[in-house]
DNA sequence: CATGAATGAGTGTTCATTCAT
DNA sequence: TATGAATGAACACTCATTCAT
């Protein structure tokens, strides 16, 4: 799908206000205004609100896919340092596609089976799936322990990053550091949220559970 | 404040569809419905739709207050104990009240400082200190080492959480869990998320990070 | 159904202009103003647009039944004055509320099963069974011949009256009527269409075809 | 006024979709989605939506005109044969352009003086000068009765036609042919209308009004 | 104290039409 | 000549809130 300048400026005014105010806290006339475009062309281009967001996503999940395949075939770099990269590609994707992912834990507190809910059922699919063959390929090789709950240790993963990500400003407030820079506080917050999951991964993965 | 019988049944269907549709989603005439009031009533008793999310927020806040304080002096438990025991008791306060966080999850992720931020920010900072004085303490008596990240370790606490309730739909589905009761699958999150965060903490403020 | 003040003054605000207008081409706006409401009120007591049609047609076909029933009883007259009184009776009904005929016209021309066309349906098969039984006693007792197609004479009249209201203007113009006031052509109308459709049935009824 | 395919194409399209609908309801895009041309199409070829409808009625009339005018002149045949052939031409006309017909019916309920709404008032004058000629040929012959109201007795024609093949429905259900083939039906229609009529009119022209 | 009635602003969407090419 | 893009106005309808009782 090639979208037009026109119909890019939509969907980029509309991931931020989704992200901001939630898809019914956004309303038609707002996205329309923030893409400096006339109301009646969100209709136009894209049918209705619904498929505007659908839209959103298929924009956004296009380069969102983790890297992981590329990763499964080297064999240069160890398992554990595999995991690392995952990670730190993982933490990046969602510090720059913050809005993004506002909208995806936004639509994943609905009580409903949007087409959208479908969407994120699918992507975070995919991904486990690629990950489980990483962690089963260390496994295989001896080093990674064996019973892993991957989905749990996704779910670490993900709600480590998505809840610092959402609570920024609190953390900011909370270290003092409320006046520094956006892009510097990006680059702390990626190089903390890395070895923060990095540290644990390495407890989940490698140590024995110690009851 | 002490609510009438029909100020308690709007505040409880608000926080249902609060966490279900979301605030702009859900309408105080569903909400109304929900309550079987008057939808006037709403506006009667709370003034406007936003003092009644605030009023939602008061209400829930009162009953969820971490029982730190107490564990604070008991000196006849370890200090790793404590922390577990803390660990049991958010997993168990948010799994209970899945509606109330869902709630405040979503007000989060707002733009903007609503009241109701304010109030998560309060109460965010409160359990902060008290989680951080019960760290304190054991890294005094040196059961727990130094240099520890409590804002991050605790971002992982509500982060794991948080995304497993979100995510709960997909957690059943790809363990095949998707017939299984509403209240045994409850209990089975409770035993993984406790074990499992217990197991991440110990990590965190017992093991020398090893680079 | 009782009607209060409003709902009255919306109901006939739609008739006038349904019928002026047709349904797609009066908007609900027209209608407020016309009603002098809010527009909003159309939503609030009639649910929808298609509804407030509803209620037109419920409200006025109460009041359009021919009368009769109380004719078949009555033994004092005979068939073909029966048949007279219920030419009056129509004629008059349908010049008194030539809104709502014009309604029904325009209703029976869409190419779809509305709602209001199932109950122009049942209406009409409501006066054609009354009229049946008439025309049939009219036949036992010799009054009428055999082989009427009553459908066919139905038409007739209906259509005939139909056509008259369509074209008044054309009627007038022609004829020179055009400076003629309202309620004189009205009592013009009514007595020559009255006396053309007795003289049609007499034909209808009691001659024999001669082919 | 030569059209060409596209032109001939939208007239045709906007014909039907004007007679199911109406004009309000018939949108732009629906006439250019069914004549399969591009929407700007219709505003390009004709100026605008209203100036189509006239298009249509330009177009559909030309094929229209009652053949009284040959039918006059003809010294074979008697004043009531023209009469009837007059009537089977009417039904026939009536029968096979349903579609303007019924556009027709709808124009004349509209309270305005629409350009469309002219049209019809001169093409209802221009046949009933030509009819009015053939009945007074045959008063003068003394064939036909006087004090003949002759827009009264076009008028039952017109309506009587008309009332049909808008209740076509309607008279299926009730005399139990609703399974019948289309083609059949609209010759039984044709049959039946054809006969009633004749019928009728020769009571209104020959026999005198017995009071 | 409680509520049906009422309101004006706002919702997403469709409209007939025009523009740039 | 032909058309996809674009527009502002209008559409039916819902919103949170207020008012009169």
């Amino acid at each position: 799908m090639e979208y037009s300048g026109k119909q890019i400026a939509i969907i980029n005014a509309a991931t931020k206000l989704f992200a901001e105010k939630g898809f019914d806290g956004a309303s038609v006339r707002d996205i329309a205004h923030e893409a400096d475009v006339n109301v009646a062309m969100i209709s136009y281009y894209f049918g209705s609100k619904e498929k505007l967001m659908e839209a959103v996503f298929e924009d956004k999940t296009n380069n969102i896919k983790l890297k992981v395949e590329n990763l499964l075939q080297d064999e240069g770099i160890s398992h554990l340092q595999k995991v690392n990269i995952l990670i730190d590609d993982y933490v990046d994707k969602f510090i720059h596609q913050q809005e993004f992912h506002k909208i995806m834990m936004r639509e994943q507190l609905i009580d409903k089976n949007t087409p959208v809910a479908c969407l994120i059922h699918e992507l975070k699919k995919r991904n486990l799936e690629s990950i489980k063959k990483l962690i089963q390929d260390g496994q295989k090789s001896g080093a990674f322990k064996k019973n892993i709950d991957i989905v749990l240790m996704m779910t670490t993963m993900v709600g480590t990053v998505s809840q610092m990500i959402t609570a920024q400003h609190f953390y900011k407030k909370v270290n003092n550091l409320e006046h520094m820079d956006e892009m510097e506080f990006q680059k702390l917050m990626r190089k903390k949220l890395s070895a923060h999951l990095k540290n644990l991964f390495k407890q989940i993965l490698t140590t024995d559970e110690q009851r």
